[in-house]
DNA sequence: CGGGGGTTTGAGTCCGTTCAAAATACGTGG
DNA sequence: CCACGTATTTTGAACGGACTCAAACCCCCG
């Protein structure tokens, strides 16, 4: 039913060549590419397979290219002047890692971390920059991703400013039920979360306690129940309405009081 | 001094050509355009001016194309779930404004107001169309201001997540002084903001109130001081200290009391 | 001189943090 | 399969930063 379980199963279909084929299903850049073009993207592109907690490139580096998220998920992780890390976003399959400071000529901005196993395709510089310059569809493509991209930069940019954690913890399942989320029939909505407490909490820009305290007043309110790494969202509008209302919540009570 | 009064004064003795002669001058997109593509360009494209307060376009709206700014200082909105308002970021004079939803096919996801007198340049969406599939150079300059715009939104980001309004606060002024500072001969270096507190506020995603308590901390602490819009940072390391070390500011003091 | 927008200050409250401890999950070796 | 050590997660209590509400203050302009 979700579209991610769809994505997972052609990428397993295809094995080895996950990359092209996943690749031509879905949103992605290369989709547009030509016979010939495609080819020659599909002979430099180097597969690779990393393990939960690897690191696909680090905060410093020199860019190498980019990189293709067949599966898994990846996250991209920057600190702060103080040190502490916070994860700035997630890196879903389909999508592609290290454009940004490819296209802005920086080294790497952000550490790349894989949350779970995944498998990756390396596109080095060269073979990006000729097919960008044979492709204006593609070079099209990256700037719709890049838009797509700085659009949810600033919506999280947006959602921090105001929003306590507990709806911000609200926005970020029910952005995560659309990659992870399965749906029994009743629209009783499960999903693994692919992240410790800590990195949740990088993640949302708090602290693993404060998110243990968010999980358990959701919970306590029915809005969605935490077991380990599991979740499991009973009703998918009332967690909606968690994320709308926030300031309403109590004038929302009171009306169902009266 | 200030790159910010060099690039002032070189519009202003252009006038109504401000567009070409600016952007020639400068990091920006058009540069690239060779001597044909840059006259069909400069056909294209409509002046405009806007007054401090004039909203050049409004979340929700579709896309008409994109505006450079000549001069002046635009602020792009947002407004979050509950109604209130976030200035994402700020779009000084060499930037496009509008590339976001004009790439990614959406409607206007912002709202773009002049803080100041400003000048810029329309240009219609088709126009933008065909030069960028006729000049490669041109979309690279675009995925590389995407990547940049991208990056800026990562590092507010980070900086919200983590650090205090006090510090946020010299962060924006340390950015601030880059584009509209000016130096005297001391190294004392002064600046005029172009936005309300309470604008200062929807930047720094905090309310007015505690702007101003940031301020007065910051001139007790004669890291700068404020009358009024006029700033006036007296040493810069001062005030890039106050960025970076944050939960060091304790450690700090102590070592300087023994 | 008296508005009116914008700004500053104050007092009280709430949310998130910090520090510290308990509880739970987890992998490893016996 | 169980016991044990470690890492992660959860809870509690106290503190602090930012928010709210409310009032005073400016400063510019009519």
């Amino acid at each position: 039913m979700s579209p991610a379980l769809v994505l997972d199963g052609a990428c397993q279909r295809h094995g080895q060549n996950a990359c092209r084929a996943c690749h031509g299903l879905h949103h992605d850049e290369w989709g547009v590419l030509d016979e010939r073009l495609r080819s020659r993207l599909n002979s430099a592109r180097v597969p690779q397979r990393y393990r939960a907690g690897d690191v696909v490139f680090s905060e410093g580096e020199p860019c190498q290219g980019v990189h293709c998220v067949d599966r898994g998920l990846l996250a991209l992780r920057k600190r702060d002047p103080s040190g502490r890390a916070v994860i700035v976003r997630l890196v879903p399959p389909g999508r592609t890692i290290g454009q940004r400071s490819f296209f802005g000529g920086e080294p790497r901005m952000a550490t790349a971390i894989a949350l779970v196993d995944s498998e990756l395709c390396h596109v080095d510089a060269s073979t990006v920059s000729s097919l960008l310059d044979e492709s204006p569809a593609l070079a099209r493509r990256f700037l719709a991703q890049g838009a797509r991209e700085l659009r949810e930069a600033e919506d999280a940019i947006v959602r921090t400013a105001h929003l306590p954690v507990r709806s911000r913890l609200a926005a970020l399942l029910v952005e995560l039920k659309d990659v992870l989320g399965s749906a029994d029939e009743e629209g009783c909505i499960s999903l693994h979360l692919p992240l410790t407490r800590e990195q949740l909490a990088e993640l949302l820009g708090a602290r693993r306690e404060t998110v243990a305290r968010a999980m358990r007043a959701l919970s306590d309110d029915d809005v969605a129940s935490f077991q380990g790494r599991a979740v499991t969202i009973g009703d998918l509008d009332v967690l909606l309405d968690e994320v709308e209302s926030s300031s309403d919540r109590e004038s929302t009570r009171s009306a169902a009081w009266s």
